[in-house]
DNA sequence: TATTGAGGAATTTTT
DNA sequence: TTCCTCAATA
């Protein structure tokens, strides 16, 4: 180890780097070198001689883990130190022990949209009403009790009152589902991990020796099954070193549990604890209001931000008449610090909401700023990119029914539903794979000679791509994409043919640069590992361009100017975020998060009108605005009309519809609980609850055909009755 | 079997 | 506004 990079550290950054033995707690709040201190301390156990090897660092993003790769290989021969995310960890893992988890290697990783069909296809194979039991719930539901490692046989014991009764058997019939298929969710990959650790000493054993030290960062961000399996895993040796901070934890919707770091101490009673409340990152105006905001969370551990740059910096509130004014604002400003020198790669723009970079977008093309959205899986949605992944999902796990249906009759090939649902029944009636019933398509009396001859045809298509599926994967890509007449069919359709088509080239240039850097380049694996791409993943740490970004996306990042946008109640916080105590304080945090990635300067705006869902709302300002302690933001201005006047509301009322033609609009009809209802297609009903939200009401309402609704008030015309 | 149109419902953050 | 599903029609 380096003695001048040594001498460089802070006294408390050295005691983490030096730690040797047993468990470490570092308490890291933003900008205080939590990243240099954790890649030092790669390179001090190597120094110390521990080998590569036996070293595991967990991160939680690909490009985090990627970056940390790099920097400690420039501290030192960290080569073999496996360095990556909780997720790619678990594939690994899965891979290695397929057998012992019970599981073929080869399995697909199945994405939402994968796993929405087979919660669909799990609801209707249950004999449920899709309306009653909405899938997106259900999934969510499922999501949950994997986080907290609750299989379909533990939750099927527990599952007492009717709903959980519906769900557990949705839960079990979606886990055959994907069984069948061959098939993990995001969530099966810790779950089964877990359980294999704690369940097969003889895997756990071989693990935890090879893994002798344990690192994870953002440990705040960690949920039940990652917490789990981490303890599993350091359990034998105790070398675990956690490092994060509870006031960034951003994401309990996710199952994430800020309970773990907060009980690391009670976990590992021998645990060294150092904290590193020095921040070289920011400006004293941004800690300054970054700390003031922070300390309105009543449920978290007090923490000093300490200021170490000496130089001022500046935080300022903007309103703007609507979205529209507010993007342009961001880009003349971003333009004028262009002007002045700044690299483009210094600045970011910050959001709530995906949709809310379009207005930005506009503003930057208008410009001329340049800039990249940060939204790598965007990317991997796309309809042609989808299909062509389906395709060699297809190749590697034949077993994959959702990517096999997706590609049966794309491009069309004459193969419709009644066919399709003819070979499916024949399949479950054999007990065959959908795959394997295609494979004797001839066989199947069922189908008529036509349909037949089709099946045969495309049948026979995969068997000549399936024939060379070894190797580099981009011209792999090219051949299928050739072969399976999808390039055929997107060529003459237009622009929007040119542009699928330049998608492809971009996935195909993807998969080039994946085969450059794989040690021994596979189709799974590179499927397996671009199912774990996260949008921050797509982020190009380039000096040409602004960032634009959501406040998620934005964790792990600093820049010296940072505008956060959107600064409205029911935004930021989020109005569907911000229901309880704990909702509205992880709003804070994500907020605070966005505020402490700010180097130099923070601009912090709202829009007076906003364009929401092609709806044009007042606002309010964000109780957030007035938290920060700033001299121009109090709350006990009054309010005046016609200018900036939102910080005049100590008490910010909900956002309230007002159309611009008419802004006087009647009082709104009362559906009062209880009251009686007339709608068009379901008839005669009973109000059971009313959100009262401005335009956006929801009615619950219990119709007399016995389904339970909830509609949304602009659209459900109901009438009294 | 493929395509079109109407009507209903839903709008956060992501490994 | 936009997406999705379902049913009618070519």
């Amino acid at each position: 180890m380096d003695e001048a990079l040594l001498a460089q550290l802070t006294s408390s950054q050295r005691k983490a780097v030096l730690h040797r033995d047993g468990p470490l707690l570092v308490l890291a709040g933003p900008g205080s070198g939590k990243t240099r201190v954790i890649t030092c301390r790669i390179a001090a156990l190597v120094d110390s001689g521990i080998r590569p090897y036996n070293i595991c660092a967990i991160t939680f993003t690909n490009k985090a883990a990627e970056e940390m790769r790099q920097r400690a290989a420039a501290l030192g021969p960290s080569g073999g130190a496996h360095i990556s995310t909780f997720h790619s960890l678990c594939v690994r893992i899965l891979r290695r022990y397929a057998e012992a988890a019970g599981i073929r290697p080869n399995f697909s990783i199945y994405d939402s949209a994968d796993q929405s069909k087979c919660v669909k296809q799990a609801v209707k194979d249950c004999g449920l009403d899709g309306t009653n039991f909405p899938p997106a719930r259900m999934l969510d539901a499922i999501s949950t009790l994997k986080n907290k490692l609750v299989d379909a046989e533990a939750f099927q014991e527990r599952a007492e009152d009717f709903f959980s009764r519906t769900l557990s058997q949705v839960y079990t019939r979606y886990q055959q589902i994907l069984a069948e298929r061959n098939g993990l969710d995001f969530d099966d990959l810790l779950m089964k991990v877990a359980f294999l650790l704690e369940n097969d000493s003889t895997v756990c054993g071989e693990l935890s020796s090879r893994f002798k030290f344990l690192l994870i960062d953002e440990y705040q961000d960690t949920n039940h099954a990652q917490y789990r399996l981490a303890k599993a895993l350091a359990l034998p040796h105790g070398n675990i070193c956690a490092t994060g901070d509870p006031d960034q934890s951003i994401y309990r919707w996710r199952g994430a549990d800020i309970r773990n770091i907060l009980a690391f101490e009670k976990d590992w009673p021998e645990a060294m604890v150092v904290k590193l409340e020095e921040n070289f990152r920011s400006t004293a105006a941004i800690l300054r209001a970054a700390d003031s905001l922070i300390a309105r969370n009543t449920n978290r551990k007090q923490k000093a931000l300490v200021a170490v740059r000496t130089d001022e910096g500046r935080v300022c509130v903007e309103g703007h008449e609507d979205e529209a004014a507010e993007a342009d604002a961001v880009a003349r400003q971003v333009d004028a610090l262009l002007a002045q020198k700044v690299p483009a790669g210094q600045i970011a723009v910050f959001y709530r909401v995906n949709a809310m970079s379009r207005a930005l977008e506009e503003a930057f093309v208008r410009h001329r700023v340049p800039y990249q959205v940060v939204r790598g899986v965007e990317f991997y949605n796309r309809k042609e990119i989808r299909d062509l992944l389906a395709y060699l999902k297809v190749l590697a796990n034949p077993a994959d029914e959702v990517a096999l249906l997706r590609i049966i009759n794309t491009p069309t090939r004459g193969i419709g539903k009644v066919t399709v649902d003819r070979v499916q029944a024949f399949a479950v009636s054999h007990g065959l794979t959908l795959s394997q019933a295609l494979a004797q398509a001839d066989h199947v009396a069922e189908v008529s000679g036509a349909a037949r001859t089709k099946l045969v045809a495309f049948s026979c298509l995969l068997d000549k791509l399936r024939r060379d599926i070894v190797g580099p994967v981009a011209p792999l890509a090219e051949r299928v994409f050739r072969e399976s007449g999808l390039e055929q069919s997107f060529k003459g359709t237009g622009q929007d043919g040119q542009d699928a088509l330049e998608n492809v080239g971009e996935l195909i240039n993807a998969a080039a640069a994946y085969d450059q850097q794989a040690a021994e380049p596979s189709l799974l694996d590179y499927l397996q590992q671009i199912a774990l791409f996260s949008d921050t993943d797509a982020y190009e740490a380039t000096s040409e361009r602004a960032a634009l970004m959501t406040l998620h996306a934005a964790k792990g990042l600093e820049f010296d100017h940072v505008f956060i946008i959107g600064l409205e109640d029911g935004l930021l916080p989020h109005e569907r975020g911000s229901g309880d105590g704990d909702e509205l304080e992880e709003e804070r945090r994500l907020f605070f998060v966005g505020v402490t990635r700010a180097r130099i300067n923070l601009c912090l705006s709202y829009a007076r009108y906003r364009t929401v869902r092609g709806q044009f709302l007042r606002t309010v300002a964000s109780p957030f605005l007035f938290e920060l302690g700033l001299d121009s933001v109090t709350p006990d201005d009054e309010p005046e009309e016609d200018q900036d006047v939102f910080f005049g509301y100590s008490r910010p009322p909900r956002s309230v519809a007002v159309s611009r033609a008419a802004p006087a609009r009647p009082a709104e009809p009362e559906f009062a609980p209880g009251q009686l209802v007339r709608h068009k297609t379901f008839g005669l009903g009973r109000v059971r609850k009313y959100a009262d939200m401005g335009a956006n009401s929801v009615v619950t309402v219990q119709f007399n055909t016995g389904q339970t609704k909830s509609l949304l008030l602009q659209y459900a015309n109901l009438t009294r009755v």
